[in-house]
DNA sequence: CAGCATCCTTTTTGATACTG
DNA sequence: CAGTATCAAAAAGGATGCTG
């Protein structure tokens, strides 16, 4: 079964990082955090609008997700068996279920051939492609910073 | 006790998103504790670096984590129980064990003045506060696919 | 206040075995 | 091939009590 919910948070957050929304790829310089007042159309949805923020994030932010949104964006269109040797990791169960709950949320299609043995085809949508794009920034800054991360582990280890 | 692995992947990404980032030029390593040779112009290196990079982001794409990193770098340096306050969900088991990670990676670093009673600051690094930057653009992205993705699951669920 | 320790429940994941 | 179903193990998380 595919838990529609993984975990929902009544927060109350207030990212700041959406004040100059421009999307992926320019991830270098945000500045000041201006505290929160733009509420232009949509004054108290806002609450709940960051609740799926959260929500969303929470979904996404899963270890095979971002690895099936790698792979399936990097070598197009899959099928199980491939996806699952490139994710090198995951087993046949986890894989179905990340499958499906991107299938769900939008992000793969996932076209059945009725052939015999069965085909079956996984590939991002342009919204899982955007999202993997919104990613990038993530991936960049984990690039750069995993010295940095080792060392202050080690630090942390011998204090 | 603070698993220092959450999950380990051996795998083989690529991640086409790295393509132009400079990333691994300036860092020469000292003890490296992997059996791979560190070779500078990263032609081999690039298995180890993605499965850091993976671990990094299993480490990051973490609810409590990013929620801490949202609350912390838009309030400042906080106490304890006021991050909690503003974390409004996690218990104080949680908040704990991701504040001792967050701080074992260098994203926060946590300031006990020797009061009674105990007073105890969190503040973000600039590595945590570029974290949180770098996180940007998913948040951007969630907010902004929020509706298609509420629509993607709703006719799945139709399906 | 800021935890740590302990117990217990819930979720998640892995390992088979089986099927159209 | 691409799954489903089931059972067992493990991890995550919550609740509570205690402490300097």
């Amino acid at each position: 079964m595919l838990d529609t919910n993984q975990w929902e948070v009544g927060t109350q957050r207030s990212y700041r990082y959406l004040k100059e929304s421009k999307v992926s790829s320019e991830i270098s310089e945000l500045q000041e955090p201006t505290p929160y007042v733009q509420t232009s159309p949509a004054s108290q949805s806002d609450a709940e609008l960051e609740d799926l923020v959260q929500e969303i994030i929470g979904r996404v932010a899963d270890k095979w997700t971002m690895l099936a949104l790698d792979v399936l964006g990097e070598h197009g269109p899959l099928r199980f068996t491939r996806v699952r040797e490139l994710m090198d990791g995951v087993s046949q169960k986890m894989l179905t279920k990340t499958l499906r709950q991107m299938e769900a949320d939008g992000l793969v299609v996932r076209t059945v051939y009725p052939v015999i043995p069965p085909h079956v085809e996984y590939e991002l949508t342009d919204m899982g492609l955007s999202l993997g794009e919104a990613f990038c920034g993530v991936w960049v800054w984990a690039a750069q910073h995993r010295e940095r991360i080792r060392l202050a582990r080690q630090a942390y280890q011998a204090r």
